[in-house]
RNA sequence: GGCGCUAUCGUCUAGGGGACUAGGAUAGAUGGUUCUCAGCCAUCAGACCGGGGUUCGAAUCCCCGUAGCGCCA
């Protein structure tokens, strides 16, 4: 099987803009973008408009907002042109209708001129009988007089093809070859009446016109393909090589889609997710090496990528392993790059200024190195990490009843602010020393001094290091909560 | 209803006749490290859809079922 592309090589990926860019487009997307980068050849964008009451401006701008995200460049496309544009299949019309008109010249197409109604009944009528599909006017036979008759009533035919007789086979290069009778296919619409074309037309004559030698799409249209391979040989084009990807499932295993909600690109964007990590996880349903390897930087997933290696069942989406593949990117990241992916976050929450002076940088690069092996996703930095940066934190009420409203409590905290405050330098090491004496001072064991003083200083019992994060906050902010803390308890008591 | 595709731990997968007491990752459980959480380390539990063949030998090849999914302006 011929899989090995040559630089010669070019491949689309081909969304119809009705909705946000999902997983499994994106899924197609990467794996036509490594085909073409691993072989040196073009990755085409072409946008497949033509139902216009479904497509939108907005999900155009969104689907190439999410690619560009994810760092699936274009090589031929809009917004980049090429030798074979237009890229949009709204602005193809006329190449369409020339191309059925050729067919119904050559007689390989005829009019049509049965309405949807109609249309829908027969099918009804013949899916209980099992038959193929026919039109029930017969308009595959009709004379011109018969023809002539029902222009007269105005009524607009849309274009069928003719099928002929014999078997399609259509090679494919991860499930061989699989063959389909012609004559339960049954004639099919190429130009709908309205003039646009139906999907498998305008595919071929695009894929054939913009020189595509490799389609790679979804599963889903393997059916679609013997059309397709009918519609090449009646226009003599050559016929590219199909390679059909599995489908991308949801958690109840039907098809990944829209109604799932949590499926669209920018949906995982807006949640704090790292392109990189979509783009590592997205290659790894429905792929993989010999060894299992699961992290992949850029180049060398480009150069490991082989479409032999894709296989043949479909895959469920688990949102729990992205989190974890993120929260490892998150980990392998240099502490400036985390940083600058924090601060809009921490801004959004206003807990930092718009501008930041070097002393406030610092401090959030010594957070982020805090609390780095805690985020999974971007977003959590705020409820993770405030504290660091307000006075005005939540007092978590579970923590505070388990830690902090015991008899000994306020004493303790009384004396550790005392130390505290005559504490010189004030530093990590020092400060152990001086919280590990208090404990041996008060009969307590350290961690009996070290929770209630954490949740006095965060709220919260969970969090970095009690002496990295109160050495972060400074001593006289150390000082000033666990004073009122002491306040607190007192009115609660 | 017709046609087609697919079928290994809950999930993602390795495996392409003997190296399989079926490997890795994730999720789960247990223990260790530690002031908590996270992380890290160690350990455990967990799968070849069913039935027939082919073969000395089948997760691997073939057939039939079954199930899931997809397509049929």
């Amino acid at each position: 099987m011929v899989a090995s592309g040559r630089a010669s090589s070019r491949v689309r990926f081909a969304p119809s803009p009705t909705g946000q860019l999902h997983i499994g487009g994106a899924r197609t997307a990467l794996f036509n973008w490594l085909f073409a980068r691993h072989h040196g050849g073009t990755f085409i964008l072409r946008i497949e408009d033509t139902d216009v009451a479904r497509s939108s401006e907005d999900f155009y701008q969104v689907v190439l907002d999410s690619l560009k995200w994810l760092g699936l460049h274009w090589d031929e496309g809009p917004e980049k042109g090429g030798r074979y544009g237009p890229y949009r299949q709204s602005e193809r019309l006329d190449i369409y209708e020339r191309y059925g008109r050729r067919l119904l010249e050559e007689g390989k197409a005829y009019r049509c001129y049965c309405s949807p109604q109609e249309l829908e009944d027969q099918k009804r009528r013949l899916q209980k009988g099992g038959e193929p599909f026919t039109c029930p006017r017969g308009c595959r036979t009709l004379s011109s007089e018969e023809r002539k008759n029902l222009e007269a009533k105005e009524r607009k035919p849309a274009l069928r093809f003719r099928v002929p007789q014999g078997t399609v086979w259509v090679d494919d290069v991860l499930r061989g070859r699989v063959s389909f009778e012609n004559k339960l296919i049954g004639d099919f619409i190429i130009l709908k009446s309205d003039g646009t074309p139906t999907y498998n037309f305008a595919c071929v004559i695009d894929d054939h016109l913009m020189k595509i030698t490799h389609i790679i799409r979804g599963d889903e249209h393997l059916p679609n393909t013997p059309r397709q391979v009918l519609l090449y040989q009646a226009l003599d084009f050559p016929l590219p090589l199909f390679a059909h990807i599995p489908l991308i499932l949801g958690k109840d295993s039907s098809k990944l889609s829209k109604r799932h909600g949590a499926t669209s690109v920018s949906y995982y964007r807006e949640q704090g997710y790292l392109p990189w990590t979509m783009v590592n996880y997205l290659a790894l349903l429905g792929w993989s090496t010999p060894d299992s390897q699961q992290f992949f930087e850029k180049d060398e997933l480009i150069q490991k990528f082989s479409l032999e290696r894709v296989g043949k069942s479909a895959a469920i989406f688990d949102p729990v392993k992205l989190e974890w593949m993120n929260g490892e990117y998150i980990r392998k990241m240099g502490p400036d790059e985390l940083v600058d992916l924090l601060i809009p976050y921490l801004r959004q929450a206003g807990l930092i200024e718009e501008s930041i002076d070097s002393t406030a940088h610092q401090k959030i690069l010594e957070v982020a190195g805090l609390e780095r092996e805690r985020i999974k996703v971007l977003p959590e930095i705020v409820d993770l990490a405030g504290f660091f940066f307000t006075s005005d934190f939540p007092y978590d009420p579970v923590s505070v009843k388990k830690r902090l409203e015991k008899d000994y409590v306020p004493s303790l905290l009384e004396e550790a602010r005392l130390r505290i405050q005559a504490l010189s330098p004030f530093e990590e090491e020092s400060l152990g020393q001086v919280l590990r004496r208090l404990a041996e001072d008060s009969s307590l064991s350290p961690s009996e001094v070290f929770h209630p003083l954490r949740v006095a200083l965060t709220g919260k019992m969970k969090g970095p290091g009690l002496f990295e994060l109160a050495v972060v906050l400074g001593k006289e902010e150390v000082v000033r909560r666990i004073e009122r803390t002491l306040e607190m308890l007192k009115n609660s008591f």
